[in-house]
DNA sequence: CGCGAATTCTTTTAGACAGCATGTC
DNA sequence: CTAAAAGAATTCGCG
């Protein structure tokens, strides 16, 4: 099928896509169109990664704004939202508009209404749902991008629960579907009423193998030498030999401690093709990656791409991360050795994809378990690169012939499994019941499990009545912690049937809920609106009202540290000691009831939440990203992530606070805005002013400027003795409201740090000069703590 | 007895969404 | 029920 053979699109649409070199439809894409993609009809698509499910996402939207509806496309990851709104954003050219949405990004619900296409994560959606953006209802179009997703037992609950919400909220939605190829597309279809587009279909052919010994043993009988010279490691000799054609590789590790050994072995064979032009290029990319942070993590990575190799894993930052992407897309750097990150994020594709490990560590099992089908058949799915290459590789490694024959029989010819719900664990329910009560989905239990009703899970589960049960532990659960009341036919029958205890307990409470009325209060529409776990909600509320002392910032990073809703640091070895100490020695700032320390697993988890607050506290005192990276064992990415994470909760904290009329919210307040800016609480004034961080903040500080009003009066040699640049302290200046921020012929006085380029003319006699100095000295013991 | 080498024991282990209101060095 | 690599600790071997 050719692209003028479409119709129902944008005029444009089409010349847009020949722009592109979009000639033909893909089989799939074709199959698609037949389906009735441009017609409004829901439709499954479960096709390998990169054979153009983007493309019939875009058809399916395009038609329906063609018909004067709007569109929304549900990823999964914020950098998936990044990348598709680049791609979107090119439709701007036949006036078709894109917004993205997502945590993070910008999210005005007004302007996001009068966009055509919108991105969002799963999560972002389910809270515009929950705090009922009013344009969800023009949606006539919802594309879901890695459906398959909904198998994951943390946030496929979400995805699952959203799309029935959406659907519900306008029964004559399309849902467009894409998903990997798994075992029970057919499955997800029925469930959307959706018609089935299932195939292995891929533009580039994709060869499989093992490689063992010196051979490489491909799916269609082909073998190829590959020895490995002297002592190498297989993938060593693999990187090499498809080097030597030009190809690029990525091999998949099962550790970040895999993956960084791997990028330093796999730079050096690199390294040896590398052109002069490259070398050049690549030095240039190792200092980008240093300037983004000052840690061990930032250097080690520099250095392995000095020599054409990286290393991808989550303790990068997001930026080192992108740098690594785009370089490997732009055929800069050779090889990538990563974690599974890389295998469910943009888009990276190499000629040879090597999946080295294919077992990992999993404490659940008590050992290593082997990985799914379906996660290594995503990995496969990233050989080979539209255009560049003639076809792509995937190899698994296998140490002996048995291996290879269970690599063959395991990964290359099994089939990917079959999706499950994993909706009735009682963590997704206890937020998902609460939001559908608090958002009107449903008024009573019968409301509420005739929508779950709706759900994939309903349409899959097997055991009856699970999904009751668990509800009913919830209910209880959410009425107990005042999230929600039930109200009607209660009263009667508990008055009326003395002899209940006579009766089984169950038997009465099902008597009782079919008559009862659900309704949030307002603490659960507030904790359904910020989007937290209830039972994170009940930790922070029950530690606020604990507390009868102002709580220290300990406290609150304590406190929401040991919430479900963050990830916390892993107590190594011997750290069960230190952090015991630690907790006797400020056990008395700690709000909420401590475990005792014969409850074996609920104090550990008490302990490594206070090695949580602990380095938030210490982000919180000013501690050097590199020495708190490097103290605490983690990676910048890490370190963000829990800043990121501590903030959000500590601003969910704050409102719970004003809810419950808690004395502490200005103490919350104050918590949340040090580990927002990773300064002391004398800081926060400085750092609201625009172009002013914690390290700027610190230095003007230490000079005797400590608010904005300072920095509006005082001395201009001052202000430029404690910054950098003669054009910093202009614009800082200019933010803080001085009149006239002029920097022009104004010489450097006093506190001149001893940094890089600037240590000038110490200042002659600056009237608090003796004062910086005790402050730096201050500072240096500080950071070697 | 002292030092470096070899060997054994111990430790560790993937990922990352969300409120709200605006901007680091 | 399952692994593998790096680092730390201990033992070994030699002069």
């Amino acid at each position: 099928m050719n692209v003028e053979e479409l119709s129902g699109l944008p005029p444009g649409a089409v010349s847009h896509f020949r722009e592109e070199g979009i000639e033909e439809l893909y089989p799939p894409q074709a199959a698609a169109v037949d389906a009735g993609a441009l017609e409004g009809d829901n439709l499954v698509a479960a096709v390998p990664t990169a054979s153009g499910k983007t493309m019939i996402a875009a058809l399916s939207m395009l038609s329906a704004v063609k018909r004067g509806g709007k569109a929304l496309y549900i990823v999964p990851l914020r950098a998936l939202a990044s990348e598709k709104k680049a791609e979107f954003e090119a439709y701007e050219e036949f006036g078709v508009t894109t917004g993205v949405t997502t945590g993070n990004y910008e999210s005005n619900s007004e302007w996001l209404s009068t966009k055509d296409i919108v991105v969002a994560t799963s999560e972002k959606v389910d809270s515009l749902v929950r705090n009922g953006a009013d344009w969800l209802s023009d949606l006539t179009c919802v594309v879901s991008d890695e459906v398959h997703l909904i198998d994951d037992g943390n946030r496929g609950p979400t995805l699952e629960v959203t799309l029935a919400k959406l659907r519900k909220l306008n029964p004559q939605l399309q849902v467009v579907a894409l998903s990997a190829t798994v075992g029970n597309a057919g499955e997800i279809a029925d469930w959307l009423d959706a018609s089935l587009v299932d195939t292995d279909w891929r533009p580039i052919d994709l060869r499989m193998g093992v490689h063992y010994g010196n051979a490489l043993n491909f799916d269609d009988g082909d073998t190829r030498e590959v020895p490995v010279q002297g002592s190498e490691k297989q993938e060593a000799a693999l990187v090499r030999d498809i080097l030597e054609e030009g190809g690029s590789s990525l091999v998949f590790v099962n550790s970040r401690r895999n993956a960084e050994a791997a990028a330093r072995r796999l730079a050096g064979v690199a390294s040896n093709e590398l052109t002069g032009d490259e070398r050049a290029e690549l030095a240039e990319l190792a200092e980008e990656i240093r300037e983004v942070s000052d840690t061990e993590t930032s250097d080690d990575l520099a250095e392995c791409v000095e020599g054409g190799g990286a290393f991808h894993h989550a303790g990068l930052s997001s930026e080192h991360r992108s740098l690594v992407e785009d370089a490997f897309r732009d055929r800069l750097l050779k090889v990538i050795s990563a974690t599974p990150t890389l295998a469910a994020g943009v888009n990276t594709p190499a000629r040879r994809v090597i999946v080295r490990d294919w077992r990992r560590f999993d404490p659940s099992a008590g050992g290593m378990s082997p990985l799914n089908v379906l996660e290594v058949h995503q990995m496969m799915g990233r050989a080979g690169r539209p255009g560049l290459d003639p076809y792509g590789e995937a190899v698994l490694l296998a140490k002996g012939h048995d291996e290879m024959e269970e690599l063959f029989d395991r990964y290359i010819w099994a089939e990917a499994e079959p999706v499950r719900s994993k909706l009735a664990a009682e963590p997704a329910l206890r937020t998902h019941v609460l939001a559908t009560i608090a958002s009107g989905f449903a008024r009573t239990r019968e409301g509420l499990l005739e929508f779950m009703e709706e759900t994939l899970y309903a349409s899959q589960s097997t055991e009856e009545g699970r999904l009751e049960v668990v509800t009913d532990t919830v209910l209880e659960y959410l009425e107990s912690n005042d999230f929600i009341e039930r109200s009607g036919g209660q009263n009667e029958e508990s008055t009326d049937d003395p002899a209940g205890a006579f009766t089984s307990a169950a038997e009465l409470a099902e008597r009782e809920q079919e008559t009862v009325d659900l309704r949030a209060t307002n603490l659960g529409h507030t904790v359904s609106r910020l989007y937290l776990d209830p039972m994170s909600a009940a930790e922070i509320i029950h530690g606020l009202e604990d507390a009868d002392e102002r709580p220290t910032a300990l406290g609150l990073y304590q406190l929401v540290s040991r919430t479900p809703d963050m990830y916390q640091l892993y107590l190594r070895s011997g750290e069960d000691g230190t952090y015991g100490e630690l907790y006797y020695e400020r056990e008395r700032e700690l709000l909420g009831d401590a475990p005792s320390e014969f409850e074996g697993d609920r104090f550990e988890d008490w302990l490594s939440a206070l090695k949580t607050g602990k380095l938030l506290e210490d982000w919180a005192e000013e501690d050097d990203e590199g020495v708190l990276t490097d103290r605490y064992k983690i990676g910048p990415g890490d370190l963000r992530g829990k800043v990121d994470t501590a903030e959000w909760l500590l601003g969910a904290a704050e409102s719970l606070a004003a809810e419950i009329d808690s004395e502490w919210t200005v103490a919350v307040r104050e918590a949340r805005a040090r580990v927002e800016h990773g300064v002391g609480e004398e800081l926060l004034e400085l750092v609201g002013v625009r172009g002013v961080g914690r390290k700027r903040a610190r230095q003007l500080y230490s000079v005797g400027i400590e608010t904005p009003a300072d920095l509006r009066e005082a001395d201009k040699g001052v202000v430029l003795g404690a910054l950098r640049g003669a054009k910093t302290a202009e614009n800082i200046l200019e933010n803080a409201g001085r009149e006239d921020p002029s920097m022009e012929g104004v010489e450097p006085r006093g506190g001149a740090r001893g940094d890089s380029s600037g240590s000038r003319s110490e200042g002659s006699n600056a009237g608090d000069s003796d004062q910086n100095q005790d402050q730096d000295q201050d500072q240096a013991s500080l950071g070697d703590f």
